[in-house]
Formats: C-alpha cells, sequence, structure tokens
DNA sequence: TTGAAAGCGCTACCAC
DNA sequence: GTGGTAGCGCTTTCAA
C-alpha cells in the first residue's frame, strides 16, 4: 500500500493524506481521523526511501565501530551502549545503521556514509587520544557526537562518557586502604582514550598517598580473555608480584580470574581483583548505588543519552528523559580546547 | 556530487554514466575509464535513497534483537555474531540496520521494516521452540535467515547454528570422566531454542551412562552475572550440592566464579566448571581446536555464514567464502518439518 | 481546506 | 555505444 493507492481509496489528493499524515494544521480534523482511520487499516508506512529522497533526511543513524585486524571480537560494552541508543530511535522513528569497518578502511567508511545519504547523523565510538576522525566528520560536515573523549583534540565537539578517570581513582583508593601495596592494573590499549583516563585515575590515587605507579605492574592490550589471562601470569611470576589487580573489561576479567584461580591463590585472602564494567557491584552494595564502576547499565545509560543529544543537534524535538540511578557516574558535555 | 552534474563535467549523458558506473557491458571501455576516473576525483557515490528508489532495493540487511523489558543487556554473543555478519556486508556494499525492540513491540516492527521498504532481508536472533515470527516474516514476504533453529517450526526455513547440542554433550561427558556424578546445569531461558538444545546434550550424556538429570541440579533464566551468582549460592546451599558446574554464558559465569571464590572453595580441586562461549578453552588446548566449547570466534564465523547465505537468498553474487577453524562447529541448514 | 504538479537522484526502457 | 525520458513514492511549493 503506498500514498497513491491510499489517496485514491480515500479519494482524496497525495498532498491532503500526506498532510493529514504529517500533522500539518491546515487539514480538516474530520478528514484527517478519516486518513488516519484508514491508513491504519490498510496498515501504510509511507516509503522510507521515497521519504528520505523527497525531505532529504534518512532517518537513520549510524554507528561505526572499528574491528581491529589484530582482535577481531566486539566488545561488549558496545552492545551495552548501543541497546540504549536503540531505543530512543525506535520511539524517535530513526532507524540505526551499524557499519563495522577495519581501521584502515575507517575513513572511507565515514565519506561514503556522508555521499550515499545513508544516515543523518554518527555516533563515534572508541575515541583515540589523538582522533583523526573528528576532524575528518567536521570536514564533511556529517553532524556527530562521541561516544567517550579525545583527550589531545582541540576542536568543539559534544560528547558522552562515563566517568573513568574517578572510577578508578575510586578503586585504587579502596584497594590502598585495604593494605595493598602492589596493584597491578591490566588497563586496555592506552592509546584508547578511555584507557588512559583509567590509567591517570589509578596513577592520581596513588600520587594521593605519595606513591608512584610501577611500571612493572601495568599492562597495557587488546582487552581479550586471553590477554587478561597471560597478563597475570607474567605478573605473579615477577619477583615482587602484585597482591591486587584493577581489571579493565569484564572479558579481560575472566581471564585474570581463570589464571589466579589455576594458582590455587584465594581471592579476598591473597589476593583482590577489581573490574571496571562489573554488575555484581551492586549485589553487594545493596542493590543501588556503583561503588567503583562505570557498569553494564550504566553504559546503557549513557547510550540513551548520546542518543537523545545527537537527535536534537540535528533538529529533532525534544525526548522526554527519565532519570535513572548511575546518572552521577554519567557524564555529558561539550567541549572546547582540550577535553576535560 | 551527484549524477547530473558528474555527466555535465563529462559532457556525457546521466544514463551513459550510469551504465559506466554499473558495469553495464555496452560502454565503451574508453569512456568508462574516463567517468570512472571523474567518479573517483570528486568522490561521486550514488545517492542510496535514489537508488534504492529507483531499483526497489534498499541494499540493507535487518538484524533485529529483542530486549525483554526483565533484562536490557544485550548478549555479546550478539556482538561477535553481527561483528561476522557486518564485514560481509560491507564486502558487499551493503548496509546492516539494527532493530532494537521490545519483545512486545516485535511483530510491528518487522511489519514496518517491510511496509517502510527498510531493508531486503532479515536475520533473525533468538529464536524460541515456538517461534510465531518465523510465519509473520513469510506471510510478509520478508525474506529472512534465522540465527540458531526453532524446535517447534514445522515449515521451511533458513538457518546458521553453533553445535549447541553437541558442545553441552562433550563438556558432560568430560566432567563425568572426570568422575564428577553430581553436575549442575546453569543454563539460559529453556524456551530459547539455544538453551533447549544445551538442556538436550546435557541430558544425552547423563543418560548414555544410565544417569537421569536432576531437577535440582539444573537452572535456567536470563544470562546476566547476578544470575550466575545466585544459582550458585543456591546450589551450593542444597543437601547434596554440585561438585561440577556447566555454565552456559560467560556473563552468566562471572557471577558463577565470584560465587564459588566467595565460598574459599578451589577450581579444579572442589570444584570444575565449564563455560560455553570461553575463548580461553583454546589455549588450553594447543591454540586451534575447540574442546567442548562453541566460542565467541565460531560465533563470529556464523555471523559470516548467515550474511553470506541471506544474500544468496536475495539474488546477490557468490561471495568468496574462507574456511577457517571451528567450521566444525557451525551447522548450517535448510530445515523442512521439525528442526534436526 | 484541498489539489495539481514539480522535483528529490537514480535506473531502465526505448530510440537513435 | 550513447542519449532522452518515464517513473520509483514521497514532500512541498503554488494555485484555487
Amino acid at each position: 500500500m503506498n500514498l497513491k493507492e491510499l489517496s485514491r481509496q480515500l479519494g482524496l489528493s497525495q498532498t491532503t493524506v500526506s498532510r493529514a499524515l504529517n500533522g500539518y494544521p491546515e487539514v480538516n480534523e474530520t478528514t484527517r481521523d478519516r486518513v488516519r482511520q484508514a491508513a491504519d487499516q490498510f496498515g501504510y508506512r509511507p516509503n522510507a526511501r521515497a521519504k528520505g529522497l523527497a525531505t532529504g533526511q534518512s532517518m537513520a543513524i549510524g554507528h561505526v565501530i572499528t574491528n581491529s585486524t589484530s582482535h577481531e571480537m566486539v566488545n561488549p560494552i558496545f552492545g551495552d551502549f548501543i541497546s540504549g541508543a536503540g531505543e530512543i530511535y525506535a520511539k524517535q522513528g530513526y532507524d540505526m545503521v551499524l557499519s563495522i569497518v577495519r581501521d584502515r578502511d575507517e575513513e572511507q567508511a565515514y565519506r561514503e556514509l556522508k555521499a550515499k545519504g545513508a544516515v543523518d547523523g554518527i555516533i563515534l565510538h572508541g575515541p583515540c587520544n589523538d582522533e583523526p576522525r573528528i576532524g575528518l566528520l567536521k570536514s564533511i560536515g556529517m553532524p556527530f557526537l562521541v561516544h567517550g573523549r579525545a583527550s589531545n583534540e582541540t576542536g568543539d565537539y559534544a560528547w558522552v562518557d562515563v566517568n573513568n578517570r574517578q572510577a578508578f581513582f575510586r578503586a585504587t583508593a579502596f584497594l590502598l586502604d585495604l593494605g595493598h601495596k602492589r596493584i597491578a592494573l591490566v588497563n586496555g590499549l592506552e592509546a584508547m582514550d578511555f584507557a588512559h583516563r583509567r590509567r591517570e585515575g589509578f596513577e592520581a590515587a596513588l600520587a594521593d598517598r605519595g606513591l608512584v605507579a610501577d611500571p612493572a605492574l601495568m599492562r597495557t592490550g587488546e582487552m581479550t580473555e586471553v590477554y587478561g589471562y597471560t597478563s597475570v601470569n607474567d605478573l605473579l611470576d615477577q619477583d615482587a608480584p602484585p597482591t591486587a589487580f584493577l581489571v579493565s573489561s569484564m572479558i579481560s576479567a575472566l581471564g585474570v580470574r581463570r589464571a589466579i584461580e589455576e594458582r590455587g591463590l584465594k581471592m579476598g585472602r591473597d589476593i583482590s581483583v577489581i573490574t571496571h564494567d562489573d554488575d555484581l557491584s551492586y549485589l553487594r552494595n545493596g542493590g543501588d548505588v556503583p561503588i567503583f564502576t562505570a557498569t553494564r547499565s550504566s553504559v546503557r545509560l549513557a547510550g540513551q543519552r548520546a542518543a537523545i543529544r545527537l537527535l536534537k543537534m540535528i533538529g529533532r524535538p525534544d525526548v522526554p528523559f527519565k532519570h535513572e540511578l548511575l546518572e552521577a557516574e554519567l557524564m555529558v558535555g561539550q567541549s572546547t580546547g582540550p577535553a576535560p
């Protein structure tokens, strides 16, 4: 069923039917009701491509996530973020188009998305400290919002992030309070902004007590299960092994715990482990407030906020936003000059 | 830059330029080269909406994933599957549109995708034993492929799955070989087909040795971290607690391990744990062949296969497919009658 | 308050 | 081998 047919059924012009359905004020309310009812009955939906062609909008938002050649797995955190964003898009009648591209094809992917007119805006995932994509998106005139921040970017851009620095500061402080002296950091790739911030939080907490981070206790790498496993084994084989671990991702944490178990060490007695995106920290704290971590739930919330902001940027009406728990962990900002 | 401009620059008609770019044979090769070069130079990309409107194709595949109201997190396995599929789409010039819908809105979502003409085909995720969506998609004439299977579906449909039953059969058999008598199954929701199959594999391995599964040792639920945590605590508080756990998801496994750790039990001595989608099983087995599990890597492979098959179904040319490890874990099929 | 018609950017048919 | 043009389904002037 298309507009032509529908309007013929109704004995009206396409113009009137279109106007009725799109809420234009000049349509007689009686007519509008008739049209709406018929549209409902026939299950009429405007063809997205035709509508897009006529309006110049695609009613879609792109999410581009990179997939390095060395490590093809997708960080589960993207799933949570995207789930939050998707909910908002659905409510607003937007589609989400997901591009999964090799890092070397990334610039090309953005240009194509723009030239093809496939999306009205983009969410940029996984920013590095130096983030060339920000300049690129600006130069091609594609509205965008960054999931995370780019520390070395001096220009102006919108972002939504979880508070990585504070989370790692608090987690480290907690371990220090427990009496740990040798704390290991099993971090993500520190060229990535989030990992960089986590490290800063870690170091700041140590500095607060007059301590200096020991490079021998810090690992950085793609956050796979295998990486967690081998990191722990390396770290524990050292002369002065750590007594606690701060782990950047629940996937690595699987490997971390496995390695610890295999050595017959007992958590909480021989060794402490805190994982960044770990929903159990709620459970142990009465179920409402996060202790140290930016959990999966707060990432989902970040996705919602990001979607709302981007839709606003491209001129969509306000979406009512329900404030939930965890908001405190979330940061929303507009950066001019180096990211805060 | 659009076709009109480009053709004017070249002093050719839109027709010729279009034909040159789309590989039609009747174009002079010299002309074609000129056109290609100019298109390259100006960064010309045909507008996707206009092209779609003219051809009736959207050059996009939809992935619909449901998001139950109780449990908003996205299973990381979707990310891996989607990453594999996305790679294929990109190569073939297809976009992926991702719909995240509440279960009760699902039928509506499919109808809309069809009516709007947003996608040329759909990947159906997370099928239940009784899967009404299969009938729905057939009735609205939307090409689709199922990621998984629907045991109670008697009609004909294409699917790609990992071998859940065999994986759980082998894992159970292994635990029995180790001498375990009381093995717990921490499974997903058994209305879901994958969980149903996993349970069947579990029970079949027991039956093979003349044993019967003890209902008191089986748990079923949404695979969250908290679920794993509470399940283990419940199970271990019983009079005759299990000595081994078979866990359906690495997310639940995080909770499972945490609970075990907290009780001061030692893995491998007091208790054994096998997790379904656990990439470390490679590491321990020389890095090439999966022991028991359908790992994240094989799920990624499944995504590739699914994309290829669906594209074929909607009449796209063959994609060269590189056979990799793990293929043995993968099942590809066309079901007529109850799923095998 | 309604309708006719142009036009969004492309493909594909038909003529040359 | 190349070009003119109708038409995909919608929105949006402009006219009535």
